[in-house]
Parts: C-alpha cells; sequence; structure tokens
RNA sequence: GCGAGGGUAGCCAAGUCUGGUCAAAGGCGCAGGGCUUAGGACCCUGUCGGUUAGUCCGUUCGGCGGUUCGAAUCCGCCCCCUCGCACCA
C-alpha cells in the first residue's frame, strides 16, 4: 500500500476547516513552537526531526482537547545570508551550484545578487511548502521573518532591548576577540581556515624597567616572578621602542602591531636589542637587577617578545640558559654562574627543588634544538605545579596553592601598575588568509547574565519547568552558573540597530530569544496591516505586562483601541510559552537566553513553562555533513515515502537526548504494520463474532493497557515508546488475536473495531493522513478528534500482566502445538507457584555457604509450600514489596484456554491440577516456576 | 582544562533512579522450518557455552575493588568514547 496518495488529500480537508488556527477562546490553551530555522537553505532531515517531535506533541495535545497554538516564523539575521549573497555576486560557482541544486533558477539568482530579501522569501515559500507536504499543524496566518524584514518584528526588538537596558540588564564594557585585521571583524571559529578552537588567553606582562625603558615581560605564570634570574630577547627579532599608554616600552614590531588593537600604541624607532646584551634590568616587584640575555627561543609573534627567565620551573628557560653555559658565553655577557643560579619558588610533589632542571636531565634534554620534548616537558610541569604546587620564596604570597595565588598576584600587580595583560591568541588563519590577533572591542554591549538576582529568578523557574527529558535539566542548571555577560551586538550583518547606538547591531541570538511572544500578535499585525511605528514601547509595554491606560496608550500611539485591545488579549491568553522543543545544540545558548531574557522582561505568569531537547540526526548511522554529501533534503524523503512513513520513521527511531536515526530500511517495518492496521480498517466488517468470551475480554483489557503506556510516553515525548506500544506491540496483539481465533470471521466484531479505532488515534499525531483515511475506513463520518481514554476497571486481572501475559501464552500455545505431535496419554496442566519459588531458586543457588545450608535444610525437609515461602519472606522483608509475577486465578484462565484448545485437536484426556495442592510428586518437581503442561 | 552525557550479547538498543519475575525486552543480522514456480513479503523456531520433552548447570552487562543472603542496577577508584565552551547560527 503507498500511503502518500492520501497526503494532499487530507492537508487539503484541514486547511479547508481552518483546523489548526487557533483563536482566543475560552478553552484551555497550549501553546508549542519549535526554533524558527535559518532561511539559508531549504529543510533537510535534521531540521525534519525536531519540526515533526513538536508537530507530534500539537497534534497530540489537539486531540486532547487544548487549543493548540503552534506558530512558525523564520529567522534571516546576521552573516550567512549576506554571505551566500556575496559569494554569488563574486562569482563563487559551488555557491551557484548549490542554489540551482534547490531548484533556484538563473533568474532567481539574477535577483538574490540584488536584494537578500529575494534569497530569504524564496527559502522561506521553500520551507513553507515542505512543512506544509509534511502535514505540519501551523497556524501559518502568524509567520513572519526576522528582523528589519519584517519592520514591525524589529521594533519589537527594539522595546525588547530598551526594557532591558532600562532594567539594567545591559551593560557596556570592553572584550577581547580574536580579529581579523583585513575584513574588520571577528573571526569565529566557523570563519577560521586554521585555529578552530583558538580562544584568546590573557598574557600577564610584568614590566621590568630599564634606564626609563620598559621591558614588558609576557608570561602565563606570573606567580614565579620571585624565580626570574635572567631577562631573555632574541638577538634576530626585530624590535621597537613604543609609546605604550605613555610609557616607553621596547618590544618586538609583530608586538607593537597587535598591540595597536589593544592599548594606544605608538612606535617611535627600531631599537636594536643587542646594546642591552649583559645589561641589567630591574625587576619591578622585588627590585633586584636581572641581567639581560639573548636567546632564539624567544619568538617575536609570541605576546611582546620580551620573556623572563625562570629556569627553576621552565624547561625552555634552564635549556637556554645549558646552551650559553656550554658555549661559554655567560661572561660575554658581564655575567657570572652565580647570578643564573636556578631560584625554586614552587613546591611541588614528586619533583625536588629545581623541577625544571630534573626534567630535562630525565627527558635528556641539553640543548633548545629538541622543540618537541621541551613542550611536552613544559605543558607536563606547567600542568602539575599549577594544580599540585604551592608557591614559596615569594615574599607575601608564600604558602599559596599555585592556582590560587595566578589571579591574585596578577592583580595585586596591575594595582601598583608594574603589571600589564595581553591578550593572545595561538594560530588563527581567516578564511580570508589573514593572520588574526585579538582586538579588544572597546563600548562593546553585553547582556548582564552574570547578574546573580537575575539567576537566582531563572534558576527557581527553572525548578518548576518541565523539561524533558529530564536529564537535560542538569545541563541546564549547569549553564546558568556558567554563564558570563555576552557581547549582544555586531557590527556587521542584518539585522535591528541598538536603538540608542545605531552603529550596532543586535546580534542574531540576542535577536531571538523572545519572538514566541510576536507570535501571539503576529495574526492581528499581519491581517491589519498594522504599521510598525505605531508599535510603540508603551504599547508592547501595556500588551507584555498590562502597564498604562488603554485608551492613553491608543491613543498616543494612534493605534486602534480595538487593535490594542485585541493584541493583549492574545497575548493574555496563549501566553506562556507552554513547550518549547529543540535540539540539544542549543541548550547552551539559545534556550538558555531563552530563559533569561523572558524572566527579564515578562511578569512571572509568562514565564515558560516548559521545553523538551533532542539528539541530532544521523543518515544510516553517520553523523550528517556537506562533505560526506549526506544531507538529506526532508523534501525528496516526502516524496519518496509519503509524509506519514517519514514522520513515524523519523519520530519513532529516538527519543530523550539520543541522536535519531534515518534508516531507509526501516521504512519497510512501518509499511508493513501500516498494512496490517489498513487491511483491517476495511476488513473489519467481515467479523462476525458477537458473544464476549475470555479471550475477547482480554483483548479488551490489552487495548486499555496500550492506551495507559502510549498516552504516558506521548506525555513526555517518549515517542519511541509511544510507537513502539501503539504501533508493534498493538498490531502484534492483533495479530495473536486472529491467530487465536482462527480468522477474521471468527473474531469479535466489537473487539476488532474498537482496537482498531483506538489504535488509530494513538497513531494519529505520528501519521495524520493515513489516520485519517482509516478512520474514514472505520465508517466515521467526522475528522479524528479525542484522545483514548483508558478504563482501569476494564484492565482485568489477567491485563495486569500486560506483555508477559501474551508472550507466556503465546509459549503456551506453541508447547500445546509440539504436544499435540506427540500425542500423549494424559495431559495435566497445572497451575504453578507464583514467584516465590523463583526466589526460592535464586537462594539455592546462592554460593553462599549459610545460605545454603539454610536452604537445603528447608529443601529436605519437604516443605515446598507455603511454609517456605513464609520462612524466606520473613528472612528478606524487601520482598515482600514485589507483585506476584502472574496470580494463580490468572493461570487458571491461561489453562482454561489450553484445555480448549488441547480438546480441540487431540482426544487425549486432560486436567487440571494446582500444583501447590497436587499430591503428585512428579508435577510437583516438574512446575517449580513455571505454569504449564505435564504429560504421562 | 571546565561542564554534560555515555560504555549492556555479532550490530542497534531497553533495563540502572526504586538491587531479587535479568542469560537480560525489542529490532537488525544470521541459521533452520512453514508458505511460495522462484525471489520478496509474511509466520514459526533458534541465536553466550553445555544440557532437558518441559529443564538445569556454568560464564556474562568497560576494568578493579567494596556493600549485600543477592549487583547490569548501590558505593569507591581507574580506563575509554561523544558533545558544548560564546559573539557563531
Amino acid at each position: 500500500m503507498d500511503f502518500k496518495v492520501f497526503d494532499s488529500k487530507w492537508q487539503k480537508k484541514w486547511k479547508k476547516a481552518k483546523m489548526f488556527e487557533a483563536n482566543v477562546s475560552k478553552g484551555k490553551k497550549f501553546f508549542i513552537t519549535f526554533p524558527y530555522p535559518y532561511v539559508n537553505g531549504p529543510p533537510h532531515v535534521g531540521h525534519g526531526y525536531s519540526a515533526f517531535r513538536t508537530d507530534v506533541y500539537a497534534r497530540y495535545k489537539r486531540q486532547q482537547g487544548f487549543n493548540v497554538l503552534f506558530p512558525q516564523g523564520f529567522h534571516a539575521t546576521g552573516e550567512p545570508i549576506i554571505g551566500v549573497v556575496k559569494r554569488l555576486n563574486n562569482g563563487d560557482e559551488s555557491q551557484i551550484q548549490a542554489m540551482h541544486g534547490y531548484g533556484a533558477t538563473e533568474k532567481d539568482i539574477e535577483g538574490f545578487k540584488k536584494d537578500p530579501k529575494n534569497l530569504v522569501h524564496f527559502f522561506i515559500k521553500k520551507w513553507i511548502a515542505t512543512l506544509e507536504a509534511a502535514g505540519m499543524s501551523i497556524d501559518w496566518r502568524r509567520k513572519f521573518v526576522t528582523t528589519t524584514l519584517t519592520p514591525t518584528y524589529s521594533r519589537f526588538i527594539e522595546w525588547q532591548y530598551n526594557t532591558l537596558k532600562e532594567k539594567g540588564f545591559v551593560t557596556q564594557g570592553t572584550h577581547p576577540v580574536v580579529w581579523c585585521p583585513k575584513d574588520l571583524s571577528p573571526t569565529g571559529d566557523h570563519d577560521r581556515l586554521i585555529g578552530e578552537g583558538e580562544s584568546p588567553v590573557d598574557y600577564v606582562l610584568l614590566k621590568f624597567t630599564y634606564l626609563g625603558y620598559i621591558l614588558p615581560a609576557a608570561t602565563l605564570r606570573p606567580e614565579t616572578i620571585y624565580g626570574v634570574t635572567n631577562m631573555w630577547l632574541n638577538p634576530d627579532t626585530h624590535y621597537v621602542e613604543a609609546d605604550v599608554d605613555g610609557e616607553r616600552w621596547i618590544i618586538s614590531n609583530e608586538a607593537a602591531q597587535k598591540l595597536k588593537d589593544q592599548m594606544k600604541v605608538e612606535i617611535i624607532s627600531d631599537f636594536d636589542v643587542k646594546e642591552l646584551f649583559g645589561k641589567r634590568c630591574i625587576d619591578p616587584v622585588s627590585n633586584r637587577e636581572i641581567p639581560i640575555l639573548p636567546s632564539k627561543f624567544v619568538g617575536g609573534d609570541t605576546a611582546t617578545g620580551v620573556v623572563m627567565s625562570v629556569p627553576a620551573h621552565a624547561p625552555y628557560d634552564w635549556a637556554a640558559l645549558m646552551e650559553l653555559m656550554d658555549k661559554d658565553e655567560l661572561q660575554l655577557y658581564n655575567t657570572q654562574r652565580t647570578d643564573i643560579e636556578p631560584v625554586s619558588v614552587i613546591e611541588v610533589e614528586g619533583f625536588g627543588e629545581l623541577p625544571a632542571v630534573e626534567l630535562c636531565e630525565q627527558m635528556g634534554i641539553k640543548d633548545l634544538s629538541d622543540t618537541k620534548k621541551l613542550d611536552e616537558a613544559t605543558s607536563l610541569l606547567y600542568k602539575k605545579e599549577f594544580h599540585t604546587g604551592t608557591v614559596k620564596n615569594s615574599g607575601q604570597y608564600t604558602g599559596t596553592k599555585v592556582n590560587e595565588s595566578k589571579e591574585k598576584l596578577t592583580l595585586d600587580f596591575i594595582e601598583k601598575g608594574v603589571a600589564n595583560v595581553m591578550w593572545e591568541v595561538g594560530e588563527v588563519v581567516c578564511r580570508c588568509n589573514t593572520r588574526c590577533h585579538v582586538k579588544i572591542l572597546e563600548n562593546q554591549w553585553f547582556l548582564k547574565f552574570s547578574d546573580e538576582e537575575w539567576k537566582k529568578d531563572v534558576r527557581t523557574n527553572l525548578s518548576r519547568m518541565t523539561i524533558y527529558p529530564e536529564e537535560a535539566r542538569n545541563n541546564f542548571e549547569n549553564t546558568i552558573d556558567w554563564l558570563r555577560d555576552k557581547a549582544c551586538a555586531r557590527k556587521s550583518g542584518l539585522g535591528t540597530p541598538i536603538p540608542w547606538d545605531r552603529e550596532w547591531i543586535v546580534e542574531t541570538l540576542s535577536d531571538s530569544t523572545i519572538y514566541m511572544a510576536y507570535y501571539t500578535l503576529a495574526r492581528i499585525i499581519n491581517e491589519k496591516k498594522v504599521k510598525p511605528e505605531k508599535l510603540t514601547d508603551e504599547v508592547f509595554d501595556f500588551i507584555f505586562t498590562g502597564k498604562g491606560d488603554t485608551k492613553k496608550v491608543a491613543k498616543a500611539s494612534k493605534l486602534k483601541l480595538s487593535i490594542l485591545r485585541d493584541l493583549r488579549k492574545e497575548f493574555e491568553y496563549f501566553y506562556p510559552v507552554d513547550m518549547r522543543s529543540s535540539g540539544k545544540d542549543l541548550v547552551q545558548n539559545h534556550l538558555t537566553f531563552f530563559m533569561f531574557h523572558h524572566i527579564a522582561l515578562f511578569p512571572r505568569a509568562k514565564w515558560p513553562n516548559g521545553i523538551s531537547v533532542n539528539g541530532y540526526v544521523n543518515v544510516e548511522g553517520e553523523k550528517m555533513s556537506k562533505s560526506k554529501g549526506n544531507i538529506i533534503p526532508l523534501k525528496s524523503l516526502l516524496e519518496q515515502h509519503g509524509a506519514d512513513m517519514v514522520r513515524i520513521n523519523m519520530v519513532g527511531s529516538s527519543q530523550g537526548i539520543d541522536d535519531a536515526d534515518w534508516r531507509e530500511e526501516s521504512v519497510k517495518a512501518y509499511r508493513n504494520r501500516y498494512d496490517t492496521l489498513f487491511q483491517l480498517s476495511t476488513d473489519w466488517k467481515k467479523a462476525k463474532k458477537t458473544k464476549m468470551e475470555n479471550i475477547d475480554l482480554f483483548m479488551q483489557g490489552k487495548l486499555q493497557k496500550i492506551i495507559e503506556s502510549t498516552t504516558k510516553s506521548m506525555e513526555s515525548m517518549m515517542f519511541r515508546d509511544a510507537v513502539q506500544s501503539a504501533l508493534f506491540e498493538a498490531t502484534s496483539d492483533l495479530k495473536w488475536y486472529l491467530r487465536r481465533t482462527g480468522n477474521l470471521k471468527n473474531a469479535n466484531k466489537k473487539v476488532i473495531k474498537e482496537y482498531t479505532g483506538v489504535i488509530v488515534k494513538l497513531l494519529t499525531p505520528f501519521t495524520p493522513h493515513v489516520c485519517e483515511e482509516m478512520w474514514s475506513n472505520l465508517g466515521n463520518k467526522k475528522m479524528i478528534s479525542g484522545w483514548p481514554k483508558w478504563d482501569s476497571t476494564r484492565l482485568s486481572n489477567e491485563a495486569e500482566l500486560g506483555e508477559d501475559m501474551l508472550k507466556k501464552t503465546l509459549n503456551d500455545i506453541e508447547d500445546l502445538q509440539r504436544i499435540v505431535k506427540m500425542k500423549p496419554k494424559k495431559i495435566i496442566l497445572f497451575i504453578a507457584e507464583d514467584w516465590k519459588f523463583r526466589v526460592y531458586q535464586k537462594v539455592l543457588r546462592n554460593k553462599d555457604q549459610n545460605m545454603n545450608t539454610i536452604t537445603k535444610e528447608i529443601m529436605s525437609s519437604g516443605a515446598y509450600g507455603k511454609a517456605t515461602v513464609s520462612f524466606i519472606q520473613s528472612l528478606y522483608k524487601k520482598l515482600n514489596e514485589l507483585k506476584p509475577v502472574m496470580t494463580k486465578s490468572m493461570q487458571l484462565i491461561l489453562l482454561k484456554e489450553a484445555k480448549e484448545f488441547l480438546q480441540r485437536e487431540t482426544n487425549t484426556k486432560i486436567e487440571i491440577i494446582d500444583a501447590d495442592k497436587t499430591t503428585n510428586q512428579k508435577a510437583k518437581v516438574a512446575s517449580p516456576n513455571k505454569f504449564g503442561i505435564f504429560m504421562e
């Protein structure tokens, strides 16, 4: 059966019936969203997963009777769209090819080049068409695009930032970023040719002085300053004298260039450092005289090109000194061996006084030639000292832990004016092939996420929120703790300017934190064509917080009073967000910001109620990636398999935070099950039986069980479990039932119809199209509505056992068939002891001698029955909490079935006995933990 | 480095919170059988080793220890894997 033929048929009917349009009403609402996609391409399977999960939940809630709002907008701010347009304009062949791949014509592309808007709208069209074809139950009247493409939305962002600033949540400050001097913009990880993962590191510059000059020694270990023996400069490096914040610094030329982006730097002249060798500079902390020596290991491209030497703790320094000593060059520089004797300033476990010296010896390092070993030694020692070392011989800092002292020392020294900070980054090369360095951005705008009060409220709200799966909660808590101030503005890309400082644009993560509130307004704004200028801050204040007088606000803004009232009504009714469903990658950023901003901007009652997080999508077990070429467009899957099979294959494949997997192969498995169901939906009339027998009652009880477990799984978005029980388990039951009754004709009509109908309803959120079709096949005139409720009174004793029951019954039927073949003289069906026998056997297996002895005694006493059981029970009280596996009455029902069956198939004598009461020892011994069959 | 999540039979994956119905669900693969002109689909059976008609015994849940009458599950240490660490959507 090819189910895709039903897709458009039902989609049209839904549309006609306005099934997904949510309006203010008296009913209970449920507001669900998933993050709006960035529209620089069409949707692929990865998008599909989050989208389908959201839709499944939306449909489920709708069936439950909620007035579900499920809107959808699109995201277009920031750099990528501009990047695409730029590449198109540059004639980038692969980009043009990609666009053709997405179905863009030459004419389309010409349009994109002229205006990025055209590109955005092109993809939005694709998105909407694909989502509709996928059967998404979205209220499209509320769509919009960020930010400047929808000026009213841009106005909304302005209100957001004005309000945040007013409340003190936006502050200004400086911030180091990795910077491309050619592009004149920050170079994020994804913009890099080399150096992914490199981030700015703060070197401490200790200002050694020499005759009015400053030699700013760059170090990551300022706590070792008391162990400095000499200063290193590279005789082959180009140094300059520069005016840095009013001081005369001697630094490498490269350093001077870089520092221009961090301090006020003016290069005065070249400086020949050779004249310094052998001279003494002054240690700014303890005023010691420190000889200046040459060494080529000092890189001019790392920090200042001025390095202090701590031979006791730095392998490089010791190796450099060894080189000088080997070549007997020390005296050339007016320096004695005793002047540079290593000074130990860190006590560390596992090493003696001079760890670097020891380590060099151990690793056979004799000079600077073996940089690999030196690097290894350096990193090893640095880690060891940082984590376990204690400072010594260092004046007031003696006795403090290295990892604690570092920060303190730095602050102290800066305060005293003897130190500065210089930001440096490892090798980073921009996409434009330019080497990057660190720039301090001045006057950057920040969201003050570090604010403890703010965090407190966020934590409080988190604790009352629904989080699916529960494991994700840890992640949120941790993110909240760890979050620092976040730069929320950029100088380039698309977006809304910061209203009070228009040279900055609100950065794209920061303009997407409360847009769900805009959905509640979007319908009216779109339909009434509300002008952006009428949406003043006062209007938004009124809508979102109720502040101000309706009439005055309307008058001042020139917004129609009725519209203003309706906007407020929509927001009041639909807000807050009840469930936001998203990929796990957004936990550390978007989803957490979403919470922060809501807490800052809205009244408590409007704070988010729930978040659900899902994993990524793999394709055939592999990660999706451009390079593997395994990114599957959603559209092609829909065309191939139809919406329903795609939906259930994705949503049913995984749950929780685990990654989903798109496996073509498993579509088959689903299709088979649906074939069975579909067949029944048309053939149910062939069932003729009307008498309710045990097996029919059992099926009804079993159905209640399925409703219960499916509903519970659905509620917490455990969709794989839900599919497992509503589809696989249920169809297995049906097949089993039909096998037991012999054929469809012998099946109970009522049971078949009820069972099929309920299963169809349970599966509707996953496969809405084919379910509607089956529902109508079952003779229903109206479309599906309502969610089945389970009736616990119908959960007969048997069904309490759930799946075990079925399995065991089935096994017994197989056994029975075997028995029939063996042609026994007599068959005894017996009821066994219940679970306690299992426990009893476990005890027997126990290796513990004492227990073994005890139980053996019990055994030999012949007390098989209740006495034994109660003895064990009293011994292990815990066991009392356990539920019986299968009660005798349940067994009896099954055995009666078995008896009937056997009587049909054979003419052997059959009796049912209770193993607990029987005098038949053989049966007793044979029986212990399974009810069943015994023959003679 | 900091933080989060994991490691279960050939593979995927439940079970872990709340220890005993766990030799451990389910699926895939594989083997045998049924059905079929054949293939596919479907239905049975088996799938840690050894044994029984039904059973029982032995050895398993990353590694090593511990708690317990009893550990895949609780505790400690160790090893390994995946992901995130920001101005980027």
